[in-house]
DNA sequence: GCTAATTCGATACGTTTGCATCGAGAATGG
DNA sequence: CCATTCTCGATGCAAACGTATCGAATTAGC
């Protein structure tokens, strides 16, 4: 069957393309003021109604282990950026909310970042490119398992 | 211009899918034996003609800092999985040469590594998909810059 | 309703990473 | 040919990460 390597090619291919568009991205991304793993946390937040999210769902939106991620927020919450707060639903959980602050910060950096995004990205591919590979991506994303 | 915005959705896309897929093929990676970062060298290396690469342009495959790229090697040297020799063009250099103990240990991770690859992404997307991506994504690295 | 199994987040601890910097060698420009 | 600049890889050090583990809370099975 040729499926099965078709997929580990694809997949180099989809990984490698990851990395370089990352290799710019993160030069150019303001590492002083926020990382790149708290930049997606923050923007995690951003898009949620009231900005809060459960700490569990959020660890499922990135790839760091939950005790690095719990530190994670520890710091941002340590700076202001979010708070922290018992889940009335779930006495176990926490509920981390984006500050005011937190926001300003996400949409300050934001606008830098697409920036960057949009030259490498953009600059490589045309518009209808760019709609196929979001429908294919958001396709193998949906098929958790 | 819609394609400033198309550009960071597909990015976004594309990000979403790899942090999704690699989630999955991360899980079912054997950590005990080998990192996901070691396997990347030891792959890059196996696919060079003499399974030789200067320090150098290993480090423009990766996402890795040049000083963690180098402790990363000298782990791996120490176990025995690579050797190290000054590049006698470049006096400043040094080739990392795969080792067939390091070779033998690439191909018995690669068969379980390809079969969570196969799984994920094989299950999500048909032929006529994966190639479509693969175009795609080629196209999206090649645009160094 | 009670016990066992699971989920959620935090902490201890060793490992890995990135930033800053260095010395050695190679390229550049006069 | 010499000085300046740049490239390559290594090391010091602090920050961040992952694995293992824990206590508290919830869920599942009897």
């Amino acid at each position: 069957m040729s499926t099965r390597v078709d997929a580990v090619t694809a997949w180099e291919s989809l990984f490698r393309a990851q990395v370089a568009v990352m290799r710019t991205i993160a030069a150019e991304f303001p590492t002083r003021d926020i990382s790149l793993n708290e930049y997606d946390v923050l923007f995690n937040l951003s898009r949620q109604p009231g900005r809060e999210l459960r700490q569990r769902d959020l660890n499922r939106q990135t790839l760091l282990a939950q005790p690095s991620l719990s530190r994670l927020i520890d710091r941002l919450a340590g700076r202001g950026y979010v708070e922290k707060a018992p889940d009335p639903k779930d006495a176990r959980g926490t509920l981390i909310r984006l500050t005011d602050e937190g926001f300003a910060l996400f949409r300050r950096v934001a606008v830098e970042h697409m920036a960057s995004i949009t030259a490498r990205v953009g600059g490589a591919l045309d518009t209808d490119d760019l709609a196929q590979l979001a429908v294919l991506c958001d396709k193998l994303r949906a098929d958790e398992g």
